[in-house]
DNA sequence: CTCCGGCTAT
DNA sequence: ATAGCGGGAG
């Protein structure tokens, strides 16, 4: 079965992917306001780590526009420090909550329900809120179909021989708003599932031996041929 | 030692 | 284009 299309190649991976690591039920949250944060406070940082700082939010009773507004800078900084840029997320957080409250009374169904092409460009003009974050709100929190690219996705891509690894983001991100139904429930998966091979097998050491995308792979292809040059075992 | 579910300011 | 932010885990 060759590609003809990129559309279909996309189709593929997914499939792929989805069939050798299942559903990935991102993202995990009691609430979309704590997905915003979490999505915050996972920028350059291990999800293992923010789920520590979400977790003293919680415990501290301060998961929550309001309560973000009160609680001075530097306590919410000792509270989410286990994610890491503790000052500079803490003044993120505090730049979201201000606009959810001076402009949307501190409800989500009132930001979310605007234009999707508005709301993105709201998201990015607060303080800490760049492209990826911005989709990670996007899908994750108001469930619209904007694809999240990242690190990961590029990298594998890049691999496949999709990109070259050079384009800006929105490029990268038209590959995938051209190939695939506009669906959130499709872009959320796929982009968790490429997190996940991008982590576990799609390293920045690649573990090709075993990967469930290796037959779409010249990287992969390659490595295995030289059979012992090998890209790891 | 590197790397993490990036973004801002220079 | 690049420095700075930063704790935690492998």
């Amino acid at each position: 079965m060759d590609e003809h299309t990129l559309a279909d190649l996309l189709t593929q991976i997914y499939s792929l992917l989805y069939q050798r690591y299942g559903p990935q039920h991102w993202w995990p949250s009691d609430s979309r306001f704590e997905t915003i944060v979490g999505a915050i406070l996972t920028q350059n940082t291990a999800w293992r780590n923010v789920e520590r700082a979400l977790a003293n939010l919680k415990a501290a009773g301060a998961m929550s526009p309001a309560r973000i507004r009160e609680t001075a800078q530097d306590e919410l900084a000792t509270l989410i420090r286990p994610s890491g840029y503790f000052n500079t997320k803490a003044r993120k957080l505090k730049a979201f909550a201000d606009v959810l409250g001076q402009r949307h009374h501190d409800d989500l169904d009132h930001l979310f329900d605007q234009e999707p092409g508005a709301l993105r460009r709201e998201l990015l003009a607060i303080y800490g809120i760049g492209e990826e974050t911005a989709d990670d709100i996007m899908v994750y929190a108001a469930h619209l179909p904007s694809f999240v690219i990242d690190s990961y996705t590029v990298r594998v891509l890049a691999r496949l021989g999709v990109i070259s690894g050079k384009q800006p983001y929105h490029a990268v991100q038209a590959l995938f708003h051209d190939s695939l139904p506009p669906d959130a429930g499709l872009f959320n998966e796929y982009h968790a599932l490429l997190d996940r091979h991008a982590k576990e097998t799609c390293r920045k050491l690649p573990l090709c031996r075993g990967c469930c995308l290796l037959g779409l792979c010249p990287t992969g292809a390659a490595a295995v041929g030289l059979s012992s040059g090998d890209l790891n075992e």
